[in-house]
RNA sequence: GCGCUCGUAGUUUAGUGGUAGAACGACUGGUUGCCAAUCAGUAAAUUCGGGUUCGAUUCCCGGCGGGCGCACCA
């Protein structure tokens, strides 16, 4: 049988699906929507938060060398001033009267330079403003930014941090945050927003530090697609399949970068979207002002390959900063030099509402025989994590659905639905992307049983009443395989 | 921000210078019913503002929003 072709998912599909099934609406539709902010629903929002609190599981509480912090969005003005942010301020967007080249320029070049492509005359555009302005105070408020970048507040709380949770060198500081910029055109769904999540950590090593412990066989081991600056620089894209082990060998790589890279890609394994990832190096003048190397990790999105991660090594830089502007120390001492010393800084980055579109993209399976999109979200991250049906909607079976209902919620996201076809409802509920579903059916009050359903495959599984929060548990977490969670049995078709 | 282009229920769409029809979805009720296709019913739309006109969802202008291209992206 000809296989049906299902064509390229289109990022507008997508969104009018998290639309349709409470994922994501864009914000403030009743006046209109307001381009490059948007809502997460009562389904996103439970997906999202899955999903934040995992990555706090995975890099926090599994470690013993990373802490968290929740700093404040708006902080000290003198904070942009130290992080060489605001020294891009006051650059003019120009446009070529000529050619219609937009670039942008220095504001005491205005009126002398001329377009770099062709020499024509310049037109300004007006001034860039790429951090939303605030201000505080009631009366005669000063100006403040909102944070561009939660990085910040982790050096200038460096010392706090360190001393207060006894953190000795090597350790990372992590933080889950909003960050606001006001991008020239927002596009891309969630992709490009002015509004937006992201989990950030800067970890902190001895500046003379070359050695990393912690990279051992299973980050060497970690395999990824390559797109580096050579290649690039040849204007070429070709990829070359690779690992960390071997880039750092190769001394692409010192060894803490690499460690935090592979550790990032293992990450993006452990979610199910590794195999769309490739690691991007960043060319020489591309480097932003405080990085000394930087590489991407991108996501093969319906729009092209774009950046969903990062990892920049900080070096000394932002400490520093903060201490010149400071005049602060912001340094800890060395027992074994017996100096006082400013650590080095890697960074790796997440755009938290960029992974989860990319879940999205990953998960969002439409199955033709089904007649029905399948959301094949790893089951940890799932909204809802099962569902139950009473086949027969009144009497002692509702009864028993409401009761399994009752007692599966202390554990788990569970939904209900009692209104209409029994297909129907699975079709629901695999676009909302649950990965189990529990019938109660005419046998259950004899034999004290129900079925389960997966979602991926739509196999039946029966399990005693008494034994389904601990399946259920077994079922999430992967520890165990759905045909051996119970007696598979036939599906009845009408 | 610039250029091109688009804007009818939640979604997909029909239609008209005289205020709109459908399908799917949602909701309510019925139906001994395991993979969206059973019956009955209900709610639900012309993106916003101004202009032309006796009258505009339809024509014109502007805003807002979307798509594509350019540019930008700590």
């Amino acid at each position: 049988m000809a296989e049906k072709v299902i064509g390229k998912l289109s990022i507008d599909e997508l969104a009018t699906f998290c639309k349709r099934k409470g994922l994501v609406f864009r914000s403030s539709e009743i006046y209109g929507g307001f381009s490059g902010f948007w809502d997460y629903g009562p389904s996103g929002v439970e997906l999202f938060q899955n999903l934040k609190q995992d990555f706090w599981k995975w890099f926090v509480q599994r470690r013993e060398d990373v802490v968290g912090i929740e700093a404040s969005i708006i902080s000290h003005p003198r904070t942009w001033r130290a992080s060489g942010h605001l020294a891009s301020f006051a650059d003019i967007a120009v446009i070529c009267k000529k050619c219609k080249k937009a670039t942008k320029i220095g504001p005491l070049e205005l009126g002398k330079a001329v377009c770099p492509d062709c020499g024509g005359e310049l037109a300004s555009q007006g001034a860039f403003n790429l951090m939303f302005k605030t201000s505080v105070g009631a009366l005669n408020p000063t100006d403040a930014y909102l944070r561009g970048e939660t990085a910040q507040a982790m050096f200038m709380d460096f010392k706090q941090i360190a001393e207060t949770s006894r953190m000795q060198l090597p350790f990372g500081v992590v933080q889950i945050g909003r960050c606001f910029r006001n991008e020239i055109a927002p596009r891309d769904f969630l992709f490009r927003s002015r509004e937006f999540t992201i989990a950030e950590f800067e970890f902190f090593i001895h500046p003379e530090e070359k050695k990393c412990e912690k990279l051992d066989s299973k980050h060497k081991s970690v395999k990824i697609k390559l797109l580096d600056a050579e290649t690039q620089e040849k204007g070429k894209d070709t990829l070359k399949q690779t690992t960390i082990g071997e880039m750092v060998k190769a001394s692409k790589l010192d060894e803490w970068h690499g460690y935090w890279l592979a550790e990032q890609v293992m990450w993006f394994e452990h979610l199910g979207i590794a195999d769309k990832i490739k690691i991007r190096e960043h060319m020489k003048d591309e480097l932003s002002h405080y990085s000394s190397a930087t590489f991407d990790l991108d996501y093969e999105f319906p729009f092209g390959s774009k950046e969903i991660a990062g990892n920049a090594n900080r070096g000394q830089y932002d400490l520093t900063q903060h201490q010149k502007e400071s005049g602060q120390k912001i340094d800890v001492f060395d027992e074994s030099s017996k100096k006082r010393i400013v650590p080095k800084v890697i960074e790796p980055t997440f755009g938290m509402d960029r992974v989860f579109l990319a879940l999205l993209c990953s998960a969002y399976t439409p199955d033709t025989k089904r007649e029905n999109v399948v959301l094949r979200l790893p089951r940890f991250l799932a909204p809802v994590k099962a569902a139950i049906f009473p086949l027969i909607s009144k009497g002692p079976s509702m009864d028993l659905a409401r009761h399994i209902q009752e007692y599966l919620r202390e554990d788990f996201a569970v939904a209900f639905d009692a209104s209409g076809s029994i297909g129907r409802r699975y079709a629901r509920q695999d676009e909302a992307g649950t990965p189990y579903c529990i019938t109660v059916d005419e046998d259950s009050l004899k034999d004290k049983a129900v079925t389960i359903r997966d979602r991926d495959t739509t196999k039946q599984i029966r399990v005693k009443v008494d034994d389904l929060q601990e399946t259920l548990r077994m079922l999430i977490s992967g520890k165990l395989a759905f045909e051996k969670a119970g007696k598979v049995v036939e599906t009845r078709v009408k």
